[in-house]
DNA sequence: GTAAACCTTGTACTGTGGTTCAAGGTCAAG
DNA sequence: CTTGACCTTGAACCACAGTACAAGGTTTAC
């Protein structure tokens, strides 16, 4: 398989499978006599599986150490679920700051709508978003 | 005011404020006769300003907006009413994609509980991170 | 007078995940 | 033999908001 039938395949640019393999997440391909990349199977694979960790929140980096274990000959499966519980750490911790967000901005958006823009005063440049 | 003293008021690095100036979020100051910028006290109510705006979610660029339409002499507030019911709408969005990746994760975190890494074979590279 | 603390400018770098461009080589169909 | 589709490489660019560094000038305190 050339390069441009891994991508049909998996659905991604075939310059993306040139960055991860020079993020070192793919290994680096055989070639035809003719210097184009020549892949099997396996690769498909590879990049579905990357696709799936980052879809799953993983960093390209953080997928890098799960294969490099892999490749070392080990099963990756308790780092991976380390992996997986900080990400999901961190995701709860992104809502939460998000929701507190969303309850300041609903409170300035309400706030935008009983102010009247002619007591806006150059001094203060917005009186919805001024100091509380 | 010299920059540090500026810097020190609003809790910024000095770096910051001259990057706000080449941003176009600062107006130029005067200089002192040895170059150095000097600053009154609207430099740093603008610095707060620019501080609170960006702690509820719009981006330099938005502030810059707002900051533009304060300066041709109108008051912004329509505009940033738009601009942040427009982020209440992208806090909202993010906040329902974190949470799809929460619930995903939370059934990632319990399966890799189940698996038994003994089992994990080479060819899935890590069967909690299998395809379904 | 000298050391520390301040100021100036410009440039490059950080992390994230690619995308786009330039300039060329290869291959199959007609 | 030429057109188009594919492949190669390296480098630059995108948003985002700064941060760090280099190489120098100025001021303040002792």
């Amino acid at each position: 398989m050339k390069i441009g039938d891994v991508a049909n395949s998996c659905g991604v640019p075939t310059q993306t499978i040139r960055f991860y393999e020079k993020r070192g997440l793919l290994p680096e391909p055989t070639r035809l006599p003719n210097g184009y990349r020549s892949y099997d199977h396996t690769t498909v694979e590879r990049i579905a599986f990357i696709r799936r960790s980052h879809a799953a929140g993983l960093t390209l980096t953080e997928i890098g150490g799960v294969l490099d274990v892999r490749s070392a000959g080990h099963a990756p499966c308790s780092h991976v679920s380390d992996l997986l519980t900080t990400k999901l750490g961190e995701v709860n911790d992104r809502i939460d700051e998000l929701t507190v967000l969303r309850a300041e901005l609903t409170t300035l958006v309400g706030r935008s709508k009983q102010l009247d823009p002619a007591d806006c005063t150059t001094g203060q440049i917005c009186h919805i978003l001024r100091a509380d």
